[in-house]
DNA sequence: GTGTAAGTTAAACCTCGCTTGAGGTCAAGA
DNA sequence: TCTTGACCTCAAGCGAGGTTTAACTTACAC
């Protein structure tokens, strides 16, 4: 039937919207994969692009790269992924963005009541107790994961006007 | 008037949360100011911790400590803020809260419609467009995010070279 | 008055998610 | 054939958001 056309990493990068240095970059943490010519340059299966877009569209979620290659290693190794292993593997997200949406939503409400009272302080505010920390949005709020829970409890417990 | 205790840089660590090394590169960052003793130790006036906790409320959202600092640095200089102070500032947070989250339903959503065809090309199914249209039209799932300037001028530089 | 926990600084280091640069090769059109 | 642009590798760099380390000094309880 159709020639399995082999896509160059520039067309790669034009169709996803990675860079090329991304996308040799996700190659080299194992997330995707590529042919080589004898000329030594890659050649990407047309499937590549849907498992960029993939990683692309659980990175703008917050995930790791490490968990996203996680995930992508669930799919069959051999043979091109089908609808069903892709859809499983979309709904494998699922709760984890419902996850993410409650968090900021009870975010925003705590700071809707927090404007009612005008607090912020530790003692009472909830804003300082959030009961979500997995459902931080960013690289860089996530360091902040390692706060022990005695860190919280303690902070939760103390005056602070 | 009660006595105007002052507190260590230690305690501000134990009850906001922060660590100690987190409250010195915030000061770094002007986010926060302490006085100093005649030993040149930090003395943070009750306060600090209001603004420390906007601060990791802010960050638990995804700003950066920049644009946090931008809106603290609205915050009158001179005297002990207000709560209508705090109220304003926790306001102005709410319509970012609000594209945010709306930002992640209309992600989920599209990830949910994919569920259903189990391709994860979000804009136009690939499945339903075996010549790879959606090819033609631009860089992939980004638009999902609202197209950042950053990620528009990427691609643009992709296809120019 | 002394031991030690807690504080100080500057600078180096860390993770994440890439980008940039140097130095060189490959592929395709005029 | 020549030229040009796309590609290669490897190493270093960036920016965000901090932590760690080294080499001290201070504060305070006993």
């Amino acid at each position: 039937m159709a020639i399995e056309r082999y896509l160059t990493i520039g067309e790669v990068a034009r169709r996803s919207g990675v860079a090329p240095s991304g996308l040799r970059y996700y190659e080299t943490l194992g997330l995707i994969s590529s042919e080589r010519t004898t000329g030594n340059q890659r050649r990407y299966e047309r499937t590549t692009l849907r498992r960029v877009a993939f990683i692309r569209t659980a990175s703008r979620v917050g995930l790791t790269l490490e968990e996203i290659g996680d995930a992508l290693a669930t799919l069959p190794e051999g043979r091109t992924p089908t609808a069903d292993d892709w859809t499983g593997l979309s709904r494998s997200w699922r709760p984890l963005l419902d996850a993410r949406i409650a968090a900021i939503e009870r975010l925003r409400d705590d700071l809707d009541s927090c404007i009612g009272c005008g607090c912020l302080s530790l003692e009472r505010c909830v804003l300082q107790n959030p009961g979500d920390r997995a459902a931080t949005l960013g690289p860089g709020a996530r360091y902040l994961e390692g706060d022990s829970p005695s860190d919280a409890a303690r902070a939760a417990g103390q005056d602070a006007t």
